[in-house]
DNA sequence: TCAAAAGTGTTAAGATTACACCCATGG
DNA sequence: CCATGGGTGTAATCTTAACACTTTTGA
């Protein structure tokens, strides 16, 4: 670790709630920590402490990137986790021996939020983590820390900016269906929406344009293709 | 001061955004910095170090409390400032140097809003502030710090939570007229509502009940009071 | 009688919701 | 010919916006 050289901030550090797209499902990229006793292993969200000459922002994808190896995506800060007790639970002193020069020491966390397309990150292990992996949504396990509070407030926040923000249309492809799209904002929301309506207003919003362009190989009506103007969002 | 007793965390502090309503104009809730040299007293936001046996918001309450006196509010975090050189312009270096033990020290504020009735609060200066003050919004001084970018941010949240949210009402008296609440609208959102139709969406809302009662005294026609349908909001 | 704010309805346009059938394709 | 998702229109309801005159009071 080059954690003596890089002058870590021993109370503030970073939490990621990287939310993946898979057309399917919302994921949620965790973390294994890594651990000498595999009795004691928790899965956590990405995150770490903060250096001293960088901004939260910064900190943000610098620990985003040297945990899971993703980086360019784009990291929302939506809100601040201080409970004093927030890094004393029992169940996670073995880690903190483990990684941080002051255990007992007070952290206060700035969690940020993201949303990708899952094919376009190839997460990669490394720092204190044993495995990275996108977990589903609705099959969560119990995480260290705090996660699993900062995890729900995140979803809260994710599906607020979604609506109220027109957020999240990068997870489509250069060129998709408008069923696919309809997909997209049931995944989020976590309902369904009629068909009928839906085109309505996303074609009166002109939030798409369609090509001439048709799906192939599908086993039923080929769909048209559109594409995004970005102009309109 | 009490700092060396009370083991105060040297690079997170809270900041409180107190707007405060008088029935005319915003406010904002400002301190003049307590200095020797006349020269060097700069205004700022009333904000301090946190102390590390607390959370987040009991340190914003606490310090808002030992800063200006006023205590009861409901503050909401609403964003953490850290860009690593927030507190190291020179012109906040006096201040710096007088009341932190380590002046160079790297700090991460976590910003917290409130919105209150300016007559239910007294303010008196205490700790590093020589004077607490009510300052019209479209007045405003420069700040210390990068106290001027969060007040703007917190005008945008608060304007956001007041028409999403629905906070705000408890600036009205215990009875009201219509009138009073369109004009806290207006203020608050800084633009001119439509009476007529101000007044049909408030009823259909439900969100007050007339009373039996009318103004009295006034040089025109008195108007009926109204109280808040506490359920509704 | 004047000034000041209270109070009051209608219309047009736009947004939202509910709802059911035929179409084109590959297997 | 079947299964699959694509594609389409209308009517009812609700929401929003624009707009002007009369009323009641105290000075």
């Amino acid at each position: 670790m080059s954690e003596t050289l890089k002058n870590v901030n021993p109370n503030v550090s970073v939490d990621c709630v990287v939310f993946g797209f898979d057309n399917e499902k919302l994921n949620i990229l965790l973390i294994e920590q890594k651990m000498a006793n595999k009795e004691k292993v928790q899965f956590a969200l990405p995150g770490d402490l903060i250096v001293d000459d960088e901004g939260l922002d910064d900190a943000a994808n610098r620990v985003l990137s040297e945990i899971t190896g993703i980086s360019g995506v784009f990291l929302r800060q939506f809100k601040a986790f201080g409970d004093p007790n927030r890094v004393s639970d029992i169940k996670d002193l073995d880690w903190l021996k483990n990684y941080r020069q002051n255990p007992q020491a007070r952290v206060i966390t700035v969690a940020y939020l993201s949303l990708v397309k899952m094919d376009d990150f190839q997460p990669e292990a490394s720092s204190f983590a044993e495995r990275v992996f996108w977990q589903e949504l609705d099959s969560l396990p119990s995480l260290a820390f705090d996660h699993n509070q900062i995890l729900s407030e995140a979803l809260d926040r994710l599906r607020d900016d979604f609506v109220n923000h027109r957020t999240g249309f990068e997870l489509l492809p250069e060129m998709f269906t408008l069923g696919q799209i309809q997909k997209l904002y049931e995944i989020i929301l976590g309902k369904e929406l009629d068909k009928r309506n839906f085109r309505k207003k996303i074609l009166k919003e002109k939030l798409v344009s369609a090509t001439n362009q048709k799906q192939t190989g599908v086993l039923h009506k080929p769909a048209i293709l559109y594409t995004l103007n970005h102009e309109n969002i």
